[in-house]
DNA sequence: CACTACCATCGAACCGGTTCGATCGGATAT
DNA sequence: ATATCCGATCGAACCGGTTCGATGGTAGTG
């Protein structure tokens, strides 16, 4: 078997110029009914199919996106499962649209960045969709001088556009679960400021307290690194001192390892503490007792993201951030009943 | 800004012809060192960075390559936290070796057989990693005819090159661990038997009594999916009738389902049965009690696919699977003390 | 000194598509 | 009947690299 045949090869058979035979491939319109059935059976009878990359190099397009997550996967959002929740997301929309998905991970933020520019130096992607952006971004300067469409998946600091989960209202639900449960001191235990969601998560609880017109304590608000380990030594030692029934957590591990230091201080969840947390991960539905928590949705902001970075490509001036609400989901932690509000997975457009 | 400059501008300002300049770019003999010292003085000035899909399509190579799912990620081995570590280790071989991975999720198997048969028409990929085989394969003779390498992750049912965890030998491990502890009839709650590794499983089960001179009681093997659920129902179902001290199960959702049913029949975990499975994910670690279980070490399964893709790529004959070894990670869901062995992660063949 | 090797370099062809400008013929307008 | 326009088609250039065959010059060999 030879090699695979080209276009010049369909035209040669169909008796046209390659340019007409191209054409005619492509469905575009001043070629004759005559003609495009001639170049199509041809086409057919030769199994011609075209070649990608001379397609991408023709025509500019790598139809291409590039998916960079600057952070060690352990440390992603805390949860493995939320990548690929996301992940999925992401290329079903990627693919909706013509688009491949292909993937960067690096350790590092400086990582990150060298992964960056090689990706636009080479031209290779169409677009970029950028996760856990930080204070620094230390690429957004390449990212501005190449022109290349980009998102984000967080909340950036920068001015920049993005896709995150609706924190705040996916928080100020969970909290207004908990005071509906008749809670009036609920703590808060947060993940470490340098991530805005964390930040965006304060708020939430923040709003849910004065639409109650419960006090806010800051002492009742404590922080921790997103694992299980860091949860527990700082609930083990903070929880002592203050007076509280319940306690939300900025995510399901740090929720765990919450309980898990309550137990030991001889608090029982939820008879003595209701919890509630966000990020409805495998961990949060098969927990002793099972978590009342916030499902984020991860799907749907990885289907978002990629649909908006689509858009910026092909030119729309898509400015504003979109935002995906999240889903309470009650369970035993929180001591009510089950079931919970539906959200829909329309975003809601801030 | 004009566009970006091109090979042949940098060959134009140093004064040479384009193929040298390429050659000098690349760093091939047959330069002088003044001449190619000259075409990256001008590369630098002129802040040029080849155009990676000219490349491609000019060498035939396209650095690319193709990872296919072709199962809905919920469903990816009863794990989405195993996906993305897999996902960690495969990218790091492929950077490493200078590919790109572009991710392809399908969610059934007629659709992965579309998207592989797109890649091998596009040109696309250089090689492809293909996940959960299944005995169909739809797409096997498509890989066949185009000559284009490929790697299974799992056994697959063909003859055909794979990399998988070693599944005898993890359950071996974890089976032999209840037997030292002093169990002597040990229920296995296994997966449905479409699954090879589900095979494999069973056979190191059989094995570790085996080696202990304990018999096979076929009435202790149950098998459920591998979800939570199923798993709770298969035990509450089938565990009052026999006497065991001991439950070894084939995933940690399958244990968790099977911990929650044994209360139910008011057996305590570990006091009255003991408990072992395969896969050290984020339940396995929190759940109270602790799991112990068989670490997969999913990073390296990940990267021993694509590094032996790229073996079969550069042409070597890479023929025998390779078979990545679990860990034994002993915690006090089998009642003993901490630590357990390590296993290297130079796979071992076989 | 003639003959061969080989290094360095060059121009042209090639990879496999798309696109642009020119051409030609037939239908419509004047 | 002639000018105008437009649909269909063609050839050539282009995208940005790599590679191959040819050439010229220099050094080594008999």
């Amino acid at each position: 078997m030879g090699r695979s045949p080209t276009i010049r090869d369909v035209a040669r058979r169909a008796g046209v110029a390659v340019s007409t035979a191209s054409l005619a491939l492509n469905g575009r319109p001043y070629v004759s009914k005559e003609t495009r059935f001639k170049v199509l059976q041809a086409a057919e009878e030769l199994g011609y199919h075209p070649h990608s990359l001379a397609k991408n190099l023709a025509d500019g397009r790598t139809r291409n996106l590039g998916l960079i997550t600057p952070i060690s996967l352990d440390h992603l959002f805390g949860s493995a499962g939320f990548f690929a929740n996301l992940l999925s997301g992401m290329h079903r929309a990627a693919a909706d649209h013509g688009y491949n998905l292909s993937l960067h991970i690096a350790d590092s933020e400086e990582e990150a960045a060298a992964c960056i520019r090689s990706l636009l130096r080479g031209r290779s992607a169409d677009g970029l969709i950028i996760t856990n952006p930080t204070s620094s971004c230390p690429y957004l300067e390449d990212l501005g001088r190449h022109r290349v469409p980009f998102v984000f998946i967080g909340r950036p600091l920068a001015k920049a556009p993005y896709v995150d989960n609706d924190n705040v209202e996916a928080c100020r639900l969970a909290v207004r679960h908990l005071i509906d449960q008749g809670h009036l001191r609920i703590a808060f235990l947060n993940g470490p400021e340098r991530f805005t969601f964390c930040a965006d998560r304060l708020l939430g609880y923040r709003i849910a307290l004065k639409e109650a017109g419960l006090p806010y304590d800051e002492r009742l608000v404590w922080r921790s690194e997103l694992v299980e380990a860091a949860a527990y030594s700082t609930v083990k030692e903070l929880a002592p001192r203050k007076g509280f029934t319940a306690l939300f957590a900025a995510s399901d591990v740090q929720a765990v390892g919450a309980i898990r230091a309550l137990r030991e201080l001889g608090r029982q969840v939820p008879q003595d503490v209701a919890i509630a947390c966000v990020n409805n991960s495998e961990l949060a539905q098969h927990f002793i007792p099972p978590l009342t928590t916030v499902d984020l949705h991860e799907y749907w902001l990885g289907h978002w993201a990629a649909k908006r970075l689509v858009q910026l490509i092909q030119g729309e001036r898509a400015h504003h951030p979109i935002l995906i609400p999240g889903e309470l989901v009650v369970r035993e932690s929180s001591k009510g009943g089950d079931g919970g509000g539906k959200a829909s997975c329309k975003p809601k457009e801030s």
